[in-house]
DNA sequence: CTTATAATTTAGCCTAGGCTCAGTTTATAC
DNA sequence: GTATAAACTGAGCCTAGGCTAAATTATAAG
């Protein structure tokens, strides 16, 4: 329980959900090309019918967000034809899969079960800082010696 | 890399996804009692102007959030007037401070700033579940000892 | 090669959650 | 007590990201 003066001041906490919000503005672009980069080493290709049922959302709106992507240079395809990276869009997956495996294996090394490492790993890994990551790594590492 | 067969079932990690979506559902409504319980507790009342500048956003967006948080039986206030809890907000607000506090300790205990600590626990609290919060606990009682 | 199926797109709808600008109500100062 | 300032509301706009239903295009089967 807080007593009087513990509220931080206004425009820090302002500045935590602001910074929330930017990163949930960047996270279904994340992890779309995430999976698109998944799908074409894997299959060869990355198809939108795939990309939506991983997504776990219905094709019109995969198709939706696709555009999207295409619209910020983060992906090219040609209608009705399959999803390609550009390079910001490489770039980006490259990101954020390491990032996404170092929250993954962090959560693994402290104890946490496989299931539960798979599923909290898919929201947090936006909201980890570069100091908070280096942390993780740390721990990693500790962990495997 | 991921060779051939890497990728999770295409149900599974789509279940990932729509959890993820789940706890962005909820979020703002756990952050704002969070903080309109804080002020009543602080201050002695929770006014709109304040929750604003504390949420970062502008008061009419303060204002439609807080009738969807009424609409769903979270709040009440007359026009014009400040903001009271019903119970279920109060349980929430209080459900959510504890998982709060545990992830932000968490991160202390593991060796991250106050400062990247308190801004990281601000989205990562939304995407832990009971189990790896159990865990989170288990390394703090660990580090204080 | 034609037909059926599968994949993709388009149109149109919805909610959440941002914003600005303008009006109303309450609180403060004088 | 009235004028001014502060707080709150309302209207209207926007984007993201969900959905369904229907049209279009590409692929597969026969
Ligand atoms: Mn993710
Ligand atoms: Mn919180
Ligand atoms: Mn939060
Ligand atoms: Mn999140």
């Amino acid at each position: 329980m807080p007593d009087e003066d513990s509220l931080p001041e206004a425009h820090e906490q302002a500045a935590r959900f602001t910074q929330v919000r930017e990163a949930h503005k960047t996270e279904a672009t994340e992890d779309y090309v995430e999976l698109i980069d998944d799908l074409i080493r894997v299959n060869g290709e990355a198809r939108l019918v795939d990309v939506a049922s991983r997504m776990g959302v219905t094709q019109p709106t995969a198709s939706k967000t696709l555009a999207r992507l295409q619209r910020d240079g983060f992906i090219n395809s040609e209608p009705y034809r399959s999803i390609f990276l550009t390079d910001q869009g490489k770039t980006l997956a490259n990101e954020s899969r390491l990032r996404h495996e170092i929250v993954f294996n962090f959560l693994l090394a402290i104890g946490v079960s496989r299931d539960a490492a798979v599923r909290d790993s898919e929201g947090m890994e936006h909201h980890v800082s570069e100091e908070t990551l280096k942390v993780f790594e740390k721990v990693i590492r500790q962990n495997s010696k």
